[in-house]
DNA sequence: GTATAAACTAAGCCATGGCTAAATTTAAGA
DNA sequence: TCTTAAATTTAGCCATGGCTTAGTTTATAC
């Protein structure tokens, strides 16, 4: 599978400037989601487990401290995914909401697709993390096609 | 494919605290070697195509400003990955070619697995960018032997 | 050989998202 | 009720990686 090194010239000669970068720019524009995306998909699925969400619960399964996660919860309120009064916990908005139930969608697909080519399940669940901000609709569609194949 | 939410807590329960936390980690540290892969791989291919890699060159293909490009290959210095004199070209330290190597071969593999499955070319140029940062060994074996398959 | 253009560096701005330490508020228990 | 523990906020630190504007160096072309 991996490619020698000394034909890799001709078989994978340089993207047209242009196209490179704006394939950088696409992995750039999803970064800036990333967080928003894991937030607000947790927010929601700890609403739906626990019946709220508490800043210290967000913090533990994000694995970092409580400031920082208070610190992105006060820009997505900002930007109007959440809503949350001092000491309370956090709700969802509509766009929070929608954007929630996109995310975990996008999410499932990977992770079952992974599950279906063969990954563990553990790899599966840390992989589909990191790999669901980063798949189009394309892609998307054909991991689709496979999980429901035969 | 998409997953009734009526039912969401029933077939998807929150993971472990710890498990998740660390697969948000994991995405936390691939994120910290996203920029430096896709710097030494573009830095390797533009010496193999053109014979050096210009820091103009490199901006220009990460569709960002010359300062910015600069200022990280500052830090890929500092860390021993490249090598360049002021107002030089760039070149790849031992260290940092090994990086570009395996970067490119993980890049490859799952520019390969998207057209496998049917992806389009554009969308597998843009989504393997992406993707390539986050695919564990095992899923990228996987990958693997779908590209091998039939 | 010198003028000019291109490449690069320097300085300083910004937002994000980590952190710790300390203050505040809320909730719970005695 | 009152004390205390837990949760949250505030303040301030740091590095990264974007940006612009302005200065410096190098290379080109006349």
């Amino acid at each position: 599978m991996s490619v020698d090194p000394a034909k890799r010239t001709a078989e994978r000669p340089l993207q047209e400037p242009d196209a490179q970068a704006e394939a950088f720019a696409v992995v750039r524009q999803a970064h800036q989601m990333e967080t928003t995306e894991d937030y607000v998909e947790l927010i929601d699925d700890l609403i739906t487990s626990q019946g709220e969400a508490r800043l210290v619960e967000v913090a533990e399964r994000l694995g970092i401290s409580q400031p920082s996660a208070g610190k992105t919860v006060a820009r997505l309120q900002r930007e109007g995914y959440v809503t949350s009064e001092p000491y309370r916990s956090i709700f969802l908005t509509e766009k929070g909401k929608k954007l929630a139930d996109a995310s975990r969608e996008r999410h499932d697909v990977v992770y079952q697709f992974l599950l279906k080519i063969g990954v563990s399940d553990t790899t599966a669940k840390i992989d589909s993390e990191g790999l669901e901000h980063h798949v189009s609709e394309e892609t998307l569609d054909a991991f689709r096609r496979i999980i429901n194949a035969r």
